[in-house]
DNA sequence: GTCTATAAATGGATAGAC
DNA sequence: GTCTATCCATTTATAGAC
């Protein structure tokens, strides 16, 4: 896959048939993936002939990344909204935007999966992107909020604001990716509840798993 | 993709061609999934003939199936070991596994992937097998020294311990899947450095982020 | 914009010699 | 066990009519 497309390019208003392809690629790429995936299946999907998909994109890798572009862009945009939104305490604003992204992520699985992939089997110029043009707002937002939660005394200000963003999204990434797993573990009823792993784990990584002396 | 092999199945010492395959394979399977990756390929990077392959494995699956049952067995035999060997406080044990393990996916990145995939697209019917016949043994065996350290007090009580479990997972798959990207996201520099990760991410998880009072 | 028909290449898999 | 040669289905993509 080569780069992504850039933002500023422009964006014409997509024909039904192309809104059509579009949504059933969305599918089936997101399940199963680039390769297993063939233009005949989408066309079918679809409802198109295949040299329908070939006038509206100039082939199966520019279907995808049109794919990959669009579902980027909103899901970015709906957690970008959710954190200018916030007010109040601090750890009342996390809270609410980690219970809003795994809900998130959840809603929209075939988006977050078809991100997932790129960030995991994309190359390392593709991570650079990445990171720079999906992740870098939504990172820097919450690198501020938490900052702002530690010149507060709210949070302990001797840790990196980094690495809480990152313990925050690595639970919320991984009951997404491993509820189905999970559930069939021992002693794991918070596998089936979303909202409630977020409740036991945000309490945990807010008062520690030590007992306070 | 159907079943995982019986682990009772008679394992044959496979011959000189065989191993140059599977090595192979798995090399390419790892890298960019089964789908991306043709017999053809697999041969080249074997120095073998594609036609030997099939002399070897009856068929495309086989040979993905018989990767992915080594990859598994290696991985999972490997961090038993390391559960088992352990003494000293629960606290001490629970770090030095969490290290361990960070360590084994990063050097094990091949297997680590393989099962990942298997992991995220494999269907319900495959989430409980991996559950119980891959990663049952590990998840119960830290599940009992977390209580453990909740009857001597070395941990809370009122926490459910597979969320320990599950948090302390998340925090070393998320790293593995996403220190690529997080290289490039401002103020991370533990991206680079696993076992400094390791450490500031345990420590924050025994005290939380809160400060005590 | 949409289709049918077809090209050109590649995919997994087999036959049969050595 | 290993190879060359081949089969056949499927793949991406194009040509050209409507």
């Amino acid at each position: 896959m080569s780069n992504l497309p850039s933002p500023a390019r422009p964006v014409l208003v997509p024909s039904e048939g192309a809104r059509a392809i579009l949504a059933a690629a969305e599918v089936l790429f997101a399940s199963r993936g680039y390769d297993a995936v063939s233009m005949n299946e989408i066309a079918q999907a679809a409802g198109v002939s295949k040299a329908n998909i070939f006038h509206h994109f100039s082939n199966k890798k520019a279907l995808y990344l049109e794919v990959l572009r669009t579902a980027c862009s909103n899901d970015s945009a709906e957690l970008l909204r959710e954190l200018e939104q916030q007010s109040g305490p601090v750890i009342e604003r996390l809270q609410r935007f980690v219970a809003h992204h795994l809900a998130s992520l959840l809603r929209n699985e075939r988006s977050a999966r078809l991100i997932q992939r790129e960030v995991r089997q994309g190359s390392d110029s593709r991570a650079k992107e990445l990171a720079q043009q999906v992740f870098g707002d939504n990172f820097m937002r919450l690198l501020t909020l938490i900052k702002a939660g530690q010149a507060q005394g709210e949070l302990r200000a001797d840790v990196e604001p980094a690495l809480i963003v990152v313990l925050l999204l690595a639970g919320n990434i991984f009951f997404f990716d491993a509820h189905r797993v999970l559930r069939h573990l021992p002693e794991t009823s918070f596998a089936n509840d979303p909202a409630d792993f977020n409740r036991q784990a945000m309490e945990l990584l807010l008062h520690g798993i030590k007992p306070q002396n």
